[in-house]
DNA sequence: TTTATATATTTGTACCTACAAATATTGTAA
DNA sequence: TTACAATATTTGTAGGTACAAATATATAAA
């Protein structure tokens, strides 16, 4: 029986997924923001100008979480985004990104990548693949939207 | 270049571990703990009855945090663990599981082993043998030690 | 038009967690 | 022994997150 070694494949991803959560976490926070809020900005840059309401944001998101209001309120507070009533449709909320969170993204970016590189530095591209298809199977509904 | 390559890598690896931490703690919340909560109980139950210091429990938990006073506070309140002063070295805490921490466990452990077959069911043994090998690279320093 | 239903976001509440400072105890050097 | 450093845990505080209920707006049915 594989009880034990599927239970040892679920520790195990739940370890390195902790990991590179809090290496990554750290990183943002020099910065003053989370993992969650940089992933929101990311969302933003990658749509070019174009608003973004609220449930848009979530669906994008890497990990859905329940209260994205007061996580971009936060983003507000530090002048990272604006929001507005969208016009066509009162009950929505359109977010933009400001100049300052450009500014923000752009001074993360290298650090950024510094860091992926770090945390898969004793992977080679072909062992990338390899885990990608092989977390594709757990993950098997989402498909990697590629926004952080 | 492999920059894009190892960013889709990590973001992956984000996904699934995300997945598979919200997938155990909706089965843990329906018996009123936490995962790390569980993790705890678990470790304690591996004891076989020897104490256990909150600074081992730490050590060997699957997500170190900060504050596992409060974590363990929560046990004692559910009956679940007993904590003693170490009369050898009055600075340590001992926490042994109870009985009804133990009742606990068992109820949980065929419904933890429904969940993770779930969850690797689309991965054969050799896949997750492949999996874990290519995770311990990523995880180099941190021996896995199976106490979920 | 009125009423009901669906959609989109916000708010109240309670809990969880991180971090640093505080406390308590032990070990060690003068 | 006294003073200082090291160890182990606890507490204060502030912020993050989940969940459900509330609010606001739009759509559809009667």
């Amino acid at each position: 029986m594989s009880k034990q070694l599927t239970k040892e494949t679920v520790i195990s991803l739940l370890r390195s997924g902790y990991k590179v959560n809090d290496e990554l976490s750290a990183l943002f926070k020099t910065h003053g923001i989370s993992l969650p809020q940089f992933n929101v900005l990311r969302i933003l840059r990658g749509r070019k100008g174009e608003a973004a309401n609220l449930s848009t944001i979530q669906e994008q998101m890497i990990h859905k979480m329940s209260n994205t209001t007061r996580l971009i309120d936060k983003l507000i507070e530090g002048g990272y985004v604006n929001r507005f009533v969208c016009e066509k449709n009162r009950r929505k909320i359109e977010i933009f990104i400001t100049k300052k969170g450009l500014e923000l993204l752009n001074s993360l970016d290298d650090k950024l990548e510094t860091k992926e590189q770090f945390l898969m530095n004793n992977l080679d591209n072909k062992e990338k693949e390899e885990l990608m298809r092989l977390l594709s199977k757990i993950q098997t509904s989402i498909i990697s939207e590629n926004k952080l």
